[in-house]
RNA sequence: GGGCAAGUGGCGAAAUCGGUAAACGCAGCGGACUUAAAAUCCGCCGGUGGCGACACCGUGUGGGUUCGACUCCCACCUUGCCCA
């Protein structure tokens, strides 16, 4: 009797089995090259959502396919487990964040099995516990020690709804990267790391096999710029330094800007201008930063009522404030080039200031007023001894007669700002530091680590993080002196804890150390990281930092965490939207596999197209996969025990079942190797398909069980439960997925006989099927012969277009009568 | 506003050192099996015209290069992402 496939109880029962025989745990293994196969570990939100199948299973299937391919291959897995949702939930329900993460974690430890993933549990990291925060404060400590991480004064990005601050990355459009609010500035002491020492060197990318698109959103933020830093000063002689890209426009500068909060404001502006000015500040404070920098929004400001000098040229020009300049960008200040910049520009048309041009448009007649701000090069003019000069010669010009009369410098410009790592909340890993009133800011010794999160903390919506109110935790004694001195109450940012790791998962239960120097060597960099591209200024470029300042800090052996990166599409819903409650479109992946089975969701989602490029879900196209390990499952169990040799053409049809597979072989290869899973599927199918039209034929061949023993090889990386169940039924030992990777035979995939398109003037015309090592006399003389190309070529042949083994293309005359064409 | 990526049947897609457009799958239609249905199997499946052989049209739009363009070049439209 045949067996019906019944993915729920073969993928329940192979599950429990690669547990107990422990399939997966990985070991150093010096006979093998080593394969670091890593993806982005989850926020334990409670669910495993149809997103994490996506990076996962086919993040897997490649994973497996390389353990194949021979290489010794860690996969880990583990949970990023800091974080607002935990603390939200303890405030609104009343559960402590610790329980509510590790019942998530449980609860997604499940889900996570379901996939048939190769984790190695057994090194499975949760941020949350102690023994690994432990090291985020050691590596802390050790950052400070070397002045990688600071305490210093700053406007931060204020989220009210999370009720902490932002490090600049986490503002997207303005915006809160985790709730969507608009984020507000607030004057705070906050704890930053350097990473912009490493702004150069973060520059660069040589080695990486990175996405470009990645690559160049880095570089776009981290926002190299090259110019001049002009010592402008105000009337009284206060310093007021400007920096600028445009040095050649220095001569157009009409006025000059400072951003509202900027420390000159309070000394300059005139008395009787103070009210205004005052009431500018306060108002542009309460902006989000979103209003303060929408490019369509018409720009505004306040004179203060002191003017500037320029050092070029000695003008005086009025100095204003306005809210589109940031204090955080640059000096804070800026010099008015209205005639070359757009923003500029508007700003001295409403408020009609001159509009000097320094900078000559091709057309442009001296006097004539410009509709728009000039930004490209030209003839300088207006410029004193520079007149006359290409500007971008000028540039130069000017900038080497800055420097030579101490009137500025050459500068390089960052965009990228230090990493703000405080946050005012309970739920991350304290900062390791003591408030002293003798000894000031006091490092926690690192044998008093771990500095623990107090389990007792009180949870209310007052905004406030539990810890300030936590007498327990807050009153401590100075290390250094002993006298009562206030904890830090502030705790980390949770990508801190993403930014290593990676290296725990190493030597996960090392108490001694964060991680084991000698596992670093084996198996540093992460060889293939695979995740969501929405971490390209974030994760991604905070772990770049990271190794490179534990290599400084002597910790680390390395300079970049990762060799290769994927970034995989995003899954929309069944709509073609993206997936949200509020839509109601959002897929559960429990369902499918609790109807379907794993290795169908598994194989639908790499079927649906090129992994980065994401696609709709879809109920209905799940079928087709599924039919598939249903067909594969037919052929493997269903094989008549029919005569082991085919009668008559059975020789040649085993020749051609033998070439379908190795030509399926190869395909499959060169694609898994570069995520290719589409089109790997779609030749596996193509080769089922061919394989039950001669199944009555060549069943019980040798041809017939290399086929299926391959067959089932090339499907182990995709669905694993299936090929592994089937692999037992032809007893075949334990385990598939140890099994090597079979070769193809370069010979069984040569086409002997190859299809010749006959094209006249480039359309179709005829086909001609020849052997592959018909010459190209041969194949002319046929195409011409052909009675289908004959009816087209009565104005007669100009040439003959000769492609090996792809086509023909006759040209004809084209005669003056017209009618060839 | 600038940069990058993409646009192919009813749908997801395949094919790009320029050489048979639509592999594979979904949906649909027809058939076999069944008392019936499901499942499974077989066949058809871009458009127009034609009984048909076949012809013409067809890869966002308009041009260009070429014996030949989904592929290369120019302009434009649309969508997505990033930056302002």
């Amino acid at each position: 009797m045949i067996e019906r496939y019944n993915p729920l109880a073969l993928e329940a029962k192979w599950q429990a089995r690669w547990a107990e025989t422990r399939l997966y745990e990985v070991h150093d293994d010096p006979a093998r090259p080593k394969w670091y196969a890593l993806v982005m570990f989850p926020y334990p939100s409670g669910d495993l959502h149809i997103g994490h199948w996506y990076n996962f299973g086919p993040a897997d299937a490649h994973a497996r396919y390389m353990r194949m391919r021979g290489y010794n291959v860690l996969e880990p897995i583990g949970f990023d487990a800091f974080g607002l949702p935990a603390e939200n939930a303890a405030i609104k329900r009343g559960v402590h964040p610790y329980m509510w993460t590790m019942g998530n974690i449980e609860r997604m430890r499940q889900q996570l099995r379901s996939i048939g993933t190769m984790y190695d549990w057994t090194r499975e990291v949760v941020t949350c516990d102690p023994g690994y925060y432990r090291w985020n404060q050691g590596i802390f400590l050790k950052f400070l020690e070397r002045g990688l991480a600071y305490r210093g004064k700053a406007a931060a990005n204020w989220c009210p709804n999370c009720a902490t601050v932002l490090a600049n990355e986490q503002v997207l459009d303005g915006r809160c990267e985790r709730c969507d609010t608009p984020v507000t500035k607030r004057d705070l002491e906050q704890w930053f790391l350097r990473i912009t020492a490493y702004a150069e060197e973060l520059l660069d990318f040589s080695g990486l096999q990175w996405p470009d698109k990645i690559i160049a959103m880095q570089r776009n933020w981290i926002g190299k710029s090259h110019g001049v830093e002009i010592a402008f000063r105000a009337a009284d002689g206060s310093p007021m330094p400007v920096f600028t890209t445009r040095p050649d426009t220095v001569y157009g500068v009409s006025f000059m800007v400072l951003a509202p909060e900027h420390p000159l404001v309070e000394k300059l502006t005139a008395p009787e201008r103070r009210a205004e000015v005052q009431a500018y500040v306060e108002a542009a404070r309460r902006q989000t930063e979103i209003e303060r920098l929408a490019a369509e929004r018409e720009k505004t400001g306040v004179p203060i009522g002191a003017d500037a000098i320029n050092p070029l040229n000695g003008q005086r020009v009025p100095i204003w404030i306005a809210d589109y300049v940031l204090l955080t960008y640059g000096t804070g200040a800026v010099m008015g080039v209205p005639a070359h910049d757009t923003r500029d520009f508007e700003f001295a048309k409403k408020y009609g200031l001159p509009i000097p041009v320094v900078i000559a448009p091709p057309d442009w007649r001296p006097g004539q007023e410009l509709a728009e701000a000039y930004l490209d090069e030209g003839t300088m003019v207006s410029s004193g001894p520079f007149d006359g000069l290409p500007s971008a010669e000028g540039w130069q010009r000017i900038a080497d007669h800055a420097e030579r009369h101490g009137l500025g410098k050459r500068m390089v410009q960052y965009r990228m700002r230090d990493w703000l790592i405080s946050r005012q909340r309970y739920w991350g890993t304290p900062i390791p530091v003591v408030y002293c009133p003798v000894d000031g800011i006091v490092p926690v010794p690192e044998d008093q680590l771990p500095v623990l999160l107090p389990p007792d903390a009180e949870f209310k919506p007052t905004g406030e993080s539990p810890l300030v109110r936590h007498e327990g935790f807050v009153n401590t004694a100075c290390p250094r002196c002993g006298r009562p001195a206030r904890r830090e109450t502030d705790t980390m940012d949770t990508f801190l804890d993403s930014s290593w790791y990676f290296l725990r998962y190493l030597s996960p239960s090392d108490d001694a150390r964060p991680w084991d120097p000698a596992a670093e060597r084996r198996w540093m960099p992460v060889d293939q990281y695979m995740g969501g591209a929405e971490h390209a200024v974030m994760h991604l470029l905070y772990a770049r930092f990271f190794c490179k300042a534990l290599r400084d800090v002597g910790l680390a052996r390395f300079d970049e965490p990762f060799a290769r990166l994927f970034n995989q599409g995003i899954i929309l819903g069944e709509d073609g939207e993206k997936m949200s409650k509020s839509r109601g479109n959002v897929v559960n992946p429990d369902e499918y596999v609790g109807q379907l089975g794993a290795d169908t969701v598994r194989a639908f989602l790499m079927f649906i197209g090129p992994w980065d490029q994401g696609g709709a879900w879809s109920s209905a196209g799940i079928a087709g996969p599924h039919r598939f390990l249903q067909r594969v499952w037919a052929l493997a169990t269903e094989t008549a025990g029919r005569a082991a040799t085919a009668g008559g053409d059975g020789a040649a049809v085993e020749l051609r079942v033998r070439q379908a597979v190795h030509r399926t072989l190869k395909k499959v290869t060169e694609d898994l190797a570069e995520f290719r899973f589409n089109t790997a599927l779609a030749a596996l199918m193509e080769l089922t398909n061919e394989l039950s039209r001669v199944r009555e034929r060549v069943a019980g061949t040798p041809a017939w069980v290399e086929a299926l023993d391959t067959l089932l090889l090339m499907l182990a990386p995709m669905a694993p439960h299936i090929a592994e169940e089937l692999w037992e039924r032809r007893g075949r030992s334990y385990s598939i997925h140890q099994q090597a990777w079979p070769a193809y035979d370069p010979a069984l995939v040569v086409e002997e006989q190859v299809t010749i398109v006959v094209q006249v003037d480039g359309r179709v015309r005829d086909r001609l099927v020849l052997a592959a090592s018909a010459s190209g006399d041969e194949v002319r003389r046929q195409a011409l012969a052909s009675a289908r190309v004959q009816a087209y070529t009565g104005n007669g042949v100009a040439k003959v277009i000769y492609v090996p083994r792809r086509l023909v293309n006759i040209v004809t005359q084209r005669g003056g009568d017209g009618s060839a064409g």
